[in-house]
DNA sequence: ACGCATAGAATGAATATTCAATACAAAAAA
DNA sequence: TTTTTTGTATTGAATATTCATTCTATGCGT
């Protein structure tokens, strides 16, 4: 916590958010190093003090926006057994993490639609999502969640927000709070025991 | 119709083929020109006669194969006033398509969710979609499905199959019919009224 | 003075695109 | 039927650019 190590950690992170903003603005393909290294204000060549190639450098950055979604995600959860109001409380997390950070949101989607790194990479960072699949299985459990597989209620309920995001984000249809108290709804109504 | 038109269609529809499939394995950016001629069995210049351009190639294969997915979306549908029916057979047509034509979803999935291309470029070929779209606006004057924006409706339907299609497909989770029924079921909660 | 941090030019490998030369198929002429 | 002509299709090497990465020199805090 010395004042050297703030500042490795203020470079690494210009860099950090540099990449972030210019692979979602760009695309992995078209974001050049040298790039990165302007608009962090820093050398190209100290970009590989901190990191050893532009692909530890994305992974890296996934790794910490998937840890931020995770904590984001799990805000102000009472913890209490009502599930319906728990699953609200989540996917508003999951929604306001993705509209207050639309260069976070652009850049996992970015990712996760890109075979550009390896599938086990991926798969190394679902860890956080664990309190919130343990969620749904207990909703299962207490007979509230349909039974479905973890990984099909997972991914839909995901691709669920993503797909809200998207269309505030992309500025096809303004959000506004009663159009997302009824997408909530809708989630709410495909996995639910009628 | 002569024989040379048809040589044209071959070494286009070969240079179409050979990029889709390298740039679902590959990624836009580690996908060259060099590597779709070689796998076109063209060469390098060849492209060139065809497509003034990747980007344009890119924007040409895009356009085929959102026109041909519309197509496989509308297939057998009876076009009976019964909803359900018909929103249990898009989507099954649409999920089927995907699963039958991997190398199609790849593409189509990389592509909408790079900014690699224009805006503009993706909005054009929504075209496919109106009978689909109509359709779902029929099925809110009934009084079956919500009343909710033709935009939201649209992205968390066509989420939902994508959610589901990219499950089977990455071998997270084998999709049995079962598993499929209970799918459709799940997102025709989330629309139809209750 | 020591050692990490930073700079930024240099390097070497790729890459998209161009271009001049060649093959080819169909029509025209002989 | 043969020969010539014509315009398109195809090739693949050459070009000019771009990029990730390396390396040597310099800065700077302790």
């Amino acid at each position: 916590m010395n004042i050297q190590y703030m500042k490795i950690t203020d470079k690494r992170e210009a860099i950090l958010q540099a990449t972030m903003q210019l692979i979602t603005e760009h695309g992995f393909h078209a974001t050049p190093m040298s790039m990165v290294a302007k608009q962090a204000g820093v050398a190209a060549g100290t970009i590989y003090h901190y990191f050893s190639s532009k692909e530890e450098l994305i992974n890296k950055l996934y790794a910490e926006l998937k840890q931020k979604m995770g904590a984001a995600l799990l805000q102000n959860d009472a913890g209490s057994s009502n599930i319906r109001e728990r699953f609200f409380r989540f996917y508003r997390n999951l929604y306001t993490h993705f509209i207050q950070h639309p260069d976070e949101f652009g850049f996992l989607e970015q990712y996760a639609n890109s075979p550009y790194i390896s599938q086990a990479s991926k798969e190394e960072n679902q860890q956080f999502y664990k309190p919130v699949v343990d969620f749904l299985l207990q909703g299962m459990e207490m007979g509230v969640l349909r039974g479905m597989e973890q990984e099909l209620i997972t991914a839909l309920v995901y691709g669920h927000v993503v797909s809200v995001a998207k269309l505030q984000l992309s500025g096809q249809l303004e959000i506004t709070d009663t159009r997302l108290q009824q997408a909530i709804q809708s989630c709410w109504d495909s996995v639910k025991i009628n």
